[in-house]
DNA sequence: CGAATACTGTGCCATATGGCTAAGTATGAC
DNA sequence: GTCATACTTAGCCATATGGCACAGTATTCG
């Protein structure tokens, strides 16, 4: 239940740059071509491509190609898997909570 | 809405690392010292107290010194702005869906 | 006090990351 | 066929990252 690491690794190292960020933002609103995508931001296509590539072999985005045109879209099953992990940080955290104030409701466990 | 970038970039690159989202996972069920926490990993303690100080300055944990024990506990507040990211996309996602959904109900909007 | 414990500080290293320019390829428009 | 468009490839560069060894410092134990 936490053998997961490689998978979230890409996910969260996708996500920690803002430009990669942004991106997966505006995908949300729907697929986008890479010219359109890119003239958001203030690097050059070179350096905008090396990020749809890491968005894509992190799997964050899917892209095809038709014609000169390369296509992206979200791949939002994929940020349920980092949902996933937070929900289960949750989880600990709050099993955890439950232990404690079962230590409080029954004083006589304490120590 | 989504200003919050810099908050954000540290947090992800804060989890972008396997051992210390490992280390988020064990605070998780209580605060630790540094000493046991890093005896669960195969690096050194120096190299570990890199990633202590990693999860501190992005605020994921809190850590406090007494003695010559450096204890460290989670800051399960910061792990809610990654959820809030997560929601936001989920948001937008679910807009889009919604007016695609408008389109089919009512055809003669189409194209 | 002297030794063991628990970090802490320094400095070095290899690799990864994110950006750039310059040049190339493939497709669509005229 | 020629030209513009939309990437794509290649190579370079500075900085960041994650690891190490080795040498401190500060507490606690006997």
């Amino acid at each position: 239940m936490a053998q997961y690491s490689e998978e979230l690794d890409g996910l969260f190292v996708a996500l920690a740059d803002p430009t990669r960020r942004e991106v997966v933002r505006r995908l949300g609103r729907g697929p986008q071509s890479v010219g359109d995508l890119a003239s958001a931001f203030p690097i050059t296509l070179p350096s905008f491509m090396k990020h749809v590539r890491t968005l894509e072999a992190n799997g964050l985005i899917r892209t095809t190609k038709s014609g000169r045109v390369r296509t992206c879209a979200l791949r939002r099953e994929r940020l349920a898997l980092v949902d996933g992990w937070l929900a289960e940080q949750r989880r600990i955290w709050e099993d955890r909570t439950d232990r404690l104030e079962r230590l409080v409701a029954e004083p006589e466990e304490q120590q």
